[in-house]
DNA sequence: CTTTTACAAACCGACCGTCGGTATGTATAC
DNA sequence: GTATACATACCGACGGTCGGTTTGTAAAAG
């Protein structure tokens, strides 16, 4: 426990390792770099040496989280094919992945709704609008050019259809966390997902039904949702315990 | 200046002016209750005698808020029309108001472009949600009835046209404090308010025109805003130096 | 006279970040 | 080959701040 066994490239990349862990296990807030240097094995020293301060930190995750995502935005942006179609797969992909792309998704879901992540979800939001929200305007571009989208400015258009997005996905995620029985949130996350494509699609100008999302693809959410508030936090005592300060 | 001149109703309501005065200048995590009873020339069992934890302070500040927006809000909703027009009556208040609601207003867009009050403006969200979208469900719903709005849940699009309406705030709030010149700020709120009344009409499925923002509410709020860039803190170090807490 | 209210003041533990060191290279001059 | 000079990677004690607790106490209420 004491000692690092942890198999990352760099040092660097182990106190990141070790971050995601710990923010989503007691939030940003909660997290206290003397744990994160407990669990790891190292001093103080080392973490100063490799990041200036804790915010600092904060930003070099969310940086890597976001380059993730965008390794598949822009897969999808860069493939040929009409602009609705290219919207159609960027929204199926929030939907689809591995069991382990669920598992971390859900992990970030329980760091969306935890009130101790407010600085690190604020500066993720920020972020991933500078990210994403142009390129989403090329999308919304090319549509207009192909006559599917009917806006005035498809920059402006883009910043709010990004928003848009993220309300829907924090209504997700407080669907699966939040609400009851399975048959319960699959029918509240349907609805869901029927309004936010319909809204989308009208604040695009975009012909109705075309954009939709796989009822198929909920099933696994719902249950790595299950399984995920069933296990809960195994031993955290024994983490808290852990820290050994003196 | 280690004395209390605030002449508010009760020592409780003293303790949320002061404390929206300090969040705004500091932030709520950089504004420290040794601050707060510093400038108050209290002490700290008073203030844990009449709030149980800072969070608590900021549960009640927020309320406080909103229940002043509530009434506004409600009285337009109570009154009788089609439901275009009490949405439109809605919009509007936001860029109406006097020049002291101007005032407190900019200093709430400080206050939510201000990174350490990341946790006030995500329970703000939520609390203002909780309040406001049952209200703005009614007016759908009343809009369904008549005719001119075309949506399937209302409940849900009122959630929708809720978080719309919050990026629309935040958009405005950093055009106002982050663009330049006057003339360019002018436009650009111009286009804002077009894309975002446009993008509410289309997803409450409304006739396109049914809701605008009057052009000529921009001007007091551009002066408002420049003037309050301009003074910034005019004594900051004093206010630091004062809070004497040895 | 007792209890509750409304504070005051001293104090606690947790936390972030700093700072004086040290150990281990590594490049260059002699 | 080895002494010099500097860079990198780390250690751990300490300072200062902050949210919150505890203990004390004067005045009002009952």
């Amino acid at each position: 426990m004491r000692e690092s066994n942890k198999t990352a490239d760099s040092p660097r990349e182990a106190f990141l390792d070790t971050a995601e862990e710990l923010f989503t296990e007691f939030g940003y807030e909660n997290a206290s770099i003397e744990r994160l240097i407990s669990r790891l094995g190292v001093s103080k020293g080392a973490f100063y040496h490799y990041f200036r301060s804790k915010s600092d930190l904060l930003d070099a995750m969310i940086d890597r989280i976001l380059a993730r995502f965008q390794t598949n935005f822009a897969e999808i942006l860069e493939s040929r094919g009409p602009a609705v179609e290219k919207l159609q797969k960027i929204l199926n992909s929030f939907f689809t992945g591995s069991s382990a792309h669920r598992k971390l998704a859900t992990q970030l879901g329980d760091l969306l709704l935890n009130e101790a992540n407010a600085v690190l979800i604020s500066r993720h939001r920020q972020a991933a609008r500078e990210r994403f929200v142009p390129l989403l305007n090329e999308i919304i571009s090319q549509g207009l050019n192909e006559g599917e989208f009917h806006v005035g400015t498809p920059r402006r258009v883009a910043h709010i259809i990004w928003d848009i997005g993220q309300s829907w996905d924090e209504a997700v995620y407080r669907a699966l966390f939040e609400a009851g029985e399975a048959p319960t949130q699959r029918d509240e996350l349907l609805l869901l997902n029927k309004s936010y494509t319909l809204a989308i699609e009208r604040v695009l100008g975009a012909p109705e039904g075309s954009l939709y999302i796989d009822a198929k693809l909920l099933e696994p959410w719902i249950e790595t949702a299950s399984r995920h508030k069933a296990q809960d936090n195994p031993d955290l005592s024994n983490a808290q315990q852990a820290s050994a300060l003196n």
